[in-house]
DNA sequence: AATACAGTTCAATTTATATTGAACTTAGGA
DNA sequence: TCCTAAGTTCAATATAAATTGAACTGTATT
């Protein structure tokens, strides 16, 4: 980073294409920006993507790399990544102008996928397998000492409870967040 | 770190009180702290910290400082902190042992507390003032382009009506995760 | 075929986070 | 009082993660 922080709106003249950007669009996407970067640790992305999430969800047409490389301050090189993770956990998608060769971006607003599949990378992938790790830590307990052996046992089955719990507590979300069209 | 990763069981026998420990016994600490370890970043915790609550949670006695700094290879401070830590989220209690000196630690199984305490912070914290913030973005919608204010106010409303199913959801999680006794 | 544009790749660098270690307290014997 | 054990603190360091930037790959345009 050049400057200090990620910051929208550098405003240089050549890259703003068909007609200027009045302070007030520029001040809303520098908003929108800054909503989307204040977010992205609950949502465990770097700022720089949450950042470009942002100009293309503060823009009502689609935006091209050279307009997210004008707005934000950050190399080529982050933005074509961070364009890459977006799509791949489809935040955003790709609409294809024929006549120009630039790619263009649209948000996907449908954050239903988003939410999903943050679920099922962030929790699925670690619970499936720690149910039968929990399994065999209990087969695993030492038996020398009773007393011993039998609060050990009580503390792995109350960790598998949880564990359950939360698995559980999954399809309730799933179905919850498909409650209303997104 | 001195060696190349946190890993259980030095087993230096000045500091292993009381008996020796088994073979078995070393096993079965070693198992339980990679598996926290493996826990930590979806916990959002450091590996030493969740290393620690592993060898309290594979003792079934109370645990002691000196204890933790036999089995597990990282430095006096980093216990420090992280039993401070431990402390402080509720996952582990002191019980004074009024003879001895030393500060004994055990395993706060009321895993709910934890859980919800989480909860509170990764997303609540992040979710209220998040509600009111979308409302003022709503407001400062550029108004000059009449399809693309539609469009964009489209888009904040999805953002708000997400934001508003997830707070719905929190109250449901509490529920589920009380339940049953921790 | 040369130039320019649009974007990619990835080693090097910066920034953020976790961990160490040595100096410092504090309290209980000797 | 002096010593030692038990922890704490925090600046220095190591490790991990994000970001840059320069060299590269294609693909139109002249």
């Amino acid at each position: 980073m050049r400057d200090s922080a990620i910051t929208s709106s550098r405003m240089t003249p050549e890259l703003l294409r068909s007609g200027e950007r009045s302070s007030e669009v520029v001040a809303f996407e520098a908003a929108i920006v800054e909503f989307f970067v204040e977010a992205a640790d609950l949502l465990g992305v770097p700022k720089s993507v949450a950042a470009i999430y942002g100009v293309i969800f503060a823009a009502p047409q689609p935006v091209s790399f050279s307009e997210i490389e004008a707005s934000l301050e950050i190399s080529k090189g982050s933005i074509s990544q961070g364009l890459r993770v977006l799509q791949e956990v489809g935040a955003i998608k790709e609409v294809s102008a024929a006549s120009d060769r630039a790619e263009l971006f649209v948000p996907d607003l449908e954050l239903r996928k988003l939410a999903l599949r943050f679920m099922e990378q962030r929790l699925a992938k670690h619970l499936t397998p720690g149910a039968e790790r929990i399994g065999e830590l209990k087969r695993a307990v030492p038996a020398a000492n009773k007393v011993a052996a039998k609060e050990l046992t009580r503390r792995l089955q109350s960790l598998q409870d949880w564990h359950t719990r939360v698995r559980q507590l999954l399809p309730v979300v799933k179905t919850f967040l498909k409650l209303t069209p997104g």
